[in-house]
RNA sequence: GCUCCCUUCGUCUAGUGGUUAGGACGCUGGCCUCUCACGCCGGUAACAGGGGUUCGAGUCCCCUAGGGAGUACCA
């Protein structure tokens, strides 16, 4: 059998990271067995459903890499194919019209609450002719004995007893199908072997299993991956930050780090943590998907973004750090290499608005001193250390990392001072604050007239401070 | 309320009847060191509770508790 898995999203919203790890295990377990992986846009609600959400998902899976082979397939323009099998349900008494008002359901919903059942419909119009020419829904005539078997690819064997389902709508007063029918139909029609989905989709499944028999189909194989939980255990929501796929690559991460981390939540191969996506394809493996519900850690994403970024190409990561320099008004052409100031940030920033943040003293003046490292670092002992590098430096021609070394070795030889008691000082009065790379590669980085410039910035900070002093 | 699902360190997880319950993130002690970071070595911390089954239960069964989902003319 071809395995097929898909992607259905409904367009109300962005893609956000629930949604996201859904769709990778979909598209992992088609590609791990050489299968399709097809989207399709269900966007039967024509309330809610938009085309900004619709490009917002797009946008998502594409900086993701999660590329379908099929679709983008719209519900919407598949209204003739639903009407066709409702038909075909009506002709053969699987469907009923039902004219019940909404004032009675309320009535019976309300009174199964108080007997304390499952509010579901009494089917009163089972048996009644309804006019098609009347304002009508369309029902599905549920089973009312028996159970419906869910062989589930992740929780296992799920039993429903047929006498809990009642019978749904399928077609609404407007005429439009509802999502019950139009999942079994598209799956159905687009052929999905393996429907992976979100575990709050596990209570439809009877009612779908039960469609697809009345359609004489056999029923696809389902896995109902368990949701994903904020940082603090509570359901995942726009306050726990970044929740939106896209917002991950405006704070900073990359789309590797994201995958390994979704891949890992809710799914583990042994001990390993770092997955590359051809490890994962090679790997993954639906029936190892945990079933519980599991919180979202911003941390462990953090640690696997630094991976990422200390592992990858310097070249790539000055290209994707690009954007983010221009957020802080930085344009990387008017200053030094960008592939040279991201190597020399890579071990150091966990995303790349960090790394924008701590590499803006290549392009720029600081406008002061961290008060903290001024404090520390430009006191009056640093006068000398300071005016002799200023000496040293202008002197210099070669301005390359080793000579920069060299100067600062003899500068610290020469006062008899470890090195630290020099390039500290110098480092604070180069980049502002006390920490950045090696004090040979921030030297260059920053340039020779700059260097000079600052230096004097911080001896003049110094001679203020000890004029205050008296 | 009813139906269904879930429950190992703070978090992500390994574990498929016999383990000193392992790893990772975080936190933390140390080493390295011109700062920060990286790296390396060490520490902290868990089987929700109660009954069974068994020579032996994190692993099997039942109950309780606690979470979650569904209960729509949303998807």
């Amino acid at each position: 059998m071809t395995v097929r898995t898909r992607f259905a999203p409904s367009p109300t919203g962005y893609l956000h990271v629930g949604g996201a790890r859904t769709a990778l295990f979909s598209w992992l377990y088609a590609r791990k067995h050489g299968g399709k992986f097809v989207l399709r846009i269900e966007d039967t609600d024509l309330e809610r459903s938009t085309a900004e959400s619709v490009n917002a998902i797009l946008e998502g899976m594409t900086w993701l890499g999660l590329e379908y082979d099929e679709g983008p397939f719209y519900q919407t323009k598949r209204f003739d194919r639903y009407h066709e099998v409702i038909e075909a349900l009506l002709s053969k008494g699987l469907a009923y019209r039902c004219n019940c008002s909404r004032e009675r359901l309320d009535d019976l919903r309300e009174a199964a609450m108080k007997r304390k059942e499952k509010p579901r419909y009494d089917g009163h119009c089972r048996n009644h002719d309804v006019s098609p020419d009347e304002p009508h829904v369309i029902r599905f005539r549920n089973p009312d004995t028996g159970v419906v078997v869910v062989d589930d690819l992740i929780r296992g064997r799920v039993s429903f007893n047929n006498e809990e389902l009642d019978d749904l709508i399928i077609r609404r007063t407007d005429g439009s199908p509802t999502y019950n029918l139009t999942v079994v139909v598209d799956d159905l029609d687009m052929q999905i072997s393996h429907v992976i989905r979100g575990d709050d989709h596990l209570n439809n499944t009877p009612r779908q299993i039960n469609i697809l028999k009345a359609l004489n189909a056999e029923p696809p194989k389902y896995g109902h991956v368990p949701m994903i939980l904020g940082d603090d255990g509570a359901r995942l929501s726009k306050r726990h930050g970044a929740v939106s796929v896209m917002q991950y690559r405006e704070d900073g991460y990359l789309p590797e780090a994201l995958l390994n981390y979704l891949v890992r939540l809710g799914w583990s191969h042994g001990d390993q943590e770092i997955f590359s996506i051809d490890e994962m394809i090679e790997l993954f493996d639906i029936d190892g998907v945990n079933k519980a519900a599991s919180s979202f850690n911003t941390d462990k994403l953090l640690w696997l973004n630094q991976h990422y970024i200390k592992q990858d190409d310097a070249k790539r990561i000055a290209h994707l750090l690009s954007p983010h320099m221009g957020d802080l008004g930085i344009d990387p052409a008017e200053g030094p290499d960008l592939t040279k100031v991201a190597e020399a940030h890579q071990e150091r920033a966990r995303t790349l608005v960090e790394m924008a943040e701590m590499s803006a003293f290549c392009y720029q003046d600081y406008d002061e001193f961290e008060e903290k490292a001024a404090k520390k670092h430009l006191r009056g002992v640093a006068r000398e250390p300071l005016e002799r590098m200023r000496e040293a430096l202008s002197a210099l021609e070669d301005w390359q990392e080793e000579a920069l070394h060299g100067v600062v070795e003899q500068v610290s030889e020469a006062l008899e001072l470890k090195m630290g008691k020099v390039a500290q000082p110098l480092r604070v009065a180069v980049v502002g604050r006390a920490a950045s790379p090696g004090i040979d590669t921030t030297l260059y980085l920053v340039g020779k007239e700059a260097c000079l410039r600052r230096i004097d910035k911080a001896l003049d900070y110094i001679t203020q401070r000890e004029a205050a002093a008296g």
